[in-house]
DNA sequence: ATCCATTCGTTCAAGCATGAACATAATAGT
DNA sequence: ACTATTATGTTCATGCTTGAACGAATGGAT
């Protein structure tokens, strides 16, 4: 009747859950550090990527894309914007919308961050075999699809 | 020589971390929200579980196992410490240093917050074996272990 | 004993992310 | 056509995290 066998440490799940989030936490710090040279934060480095896969989505649809507020990028483009990254004009049809696009310095400084982002996760992900690695992106699937509407 | 056929989208490795930084992601926002009305913050929880298991650790000590920095955990604790969940008293043999431990109520707190936070991890990992789940934290620990002083 | 370097905790300014409140535009119901 | 509802993007106040600079305490070297 002990309380402590309860406890979330003795649970494999939460010990491994918590090897996950240790595991992102300093990958992102990490990449924080690797991607300062090119003077790129890894929250704007999203927004170029999902920029350069889905040219013309709306601020909304990027917001959703990076499950942040869509204040959150009102703050965030117009730093880039000013740098000559991206491009924000309206849509003919709904003048609401803003449909984002990158002009070729933001897909050039995006390539040369594409390289340090990939050279990191090549080095943490180099320890697992590619069924191992299949395995845990399909897991966390899994857990992104039971979670993100509850 | 297609350069698309080297960008990261075309490699397994990076889009299954894509998968663990996104499933991180929202598990995160959603322990927020079930915490909300314990009125604790993910960060926070983290202080408390570490100060249950390692009572009468040193601030410094607490912000290395928790991956931030010194200062953070100096404007984190005043706020745990006025709701009455954890005492800071100076150590006698080296008046630097600070040494935590929790409260009655600090204790009595953790454990409803465990609950909630057991009871989301269980949800997520629920849809993995025990093999898989193990293996994952294998991997993760590698990871954090590769990446740690880098 | 006296420096010198190191460690621990704090302070402060800056940058980010968030959610609520708002303005404008589009859409659906009547 | 008219109203009510919904959707997009912005503004603003708040809180969190960080890193640099600082003061105090410790330990080591000479």
């Amino acid at each position: 009747m002990n309380i402590k066998q309860e406890l979330p440490w003795d649970n494999p799940r939460f010990r491994n859950w918590v090897a996950v989030a240790r595991a992102c936490h300093v990958l992102e710090r990490t990449l924080a550090v690797k991607l300062a040279p090119l003077d790129l934060k890894p929250a704007q480095l999203d927004v170029l990527m999902n920029l350069y896969r889905h040219p013309g989505m709306s601020q909304h649809d990027l917001a959703r894309k990076l499950l942040v507020g869509r204040s959150n990028i009102t703050m965030l483009l117009p730093q880039l914007e000013a740098r000559g990254l991206l491009r924000r004009e309206g849509d003919e049809k709904d003048k609401r919308v803003l449909r984002l696009s990158l002009t070729e310095a933001g897909e050039a400084l995006l390539m040369r961050a594409l390289k340090v982002h990939m050279a990191l996760i090549e080095k943490a992900m180099s320890q697992s075999t590619p069924e191992q690695c299949d395995m845990i992106g399909e897991q966390m699937r899994k857990i992104y699809d039971v979670l993100k509407d509850a």
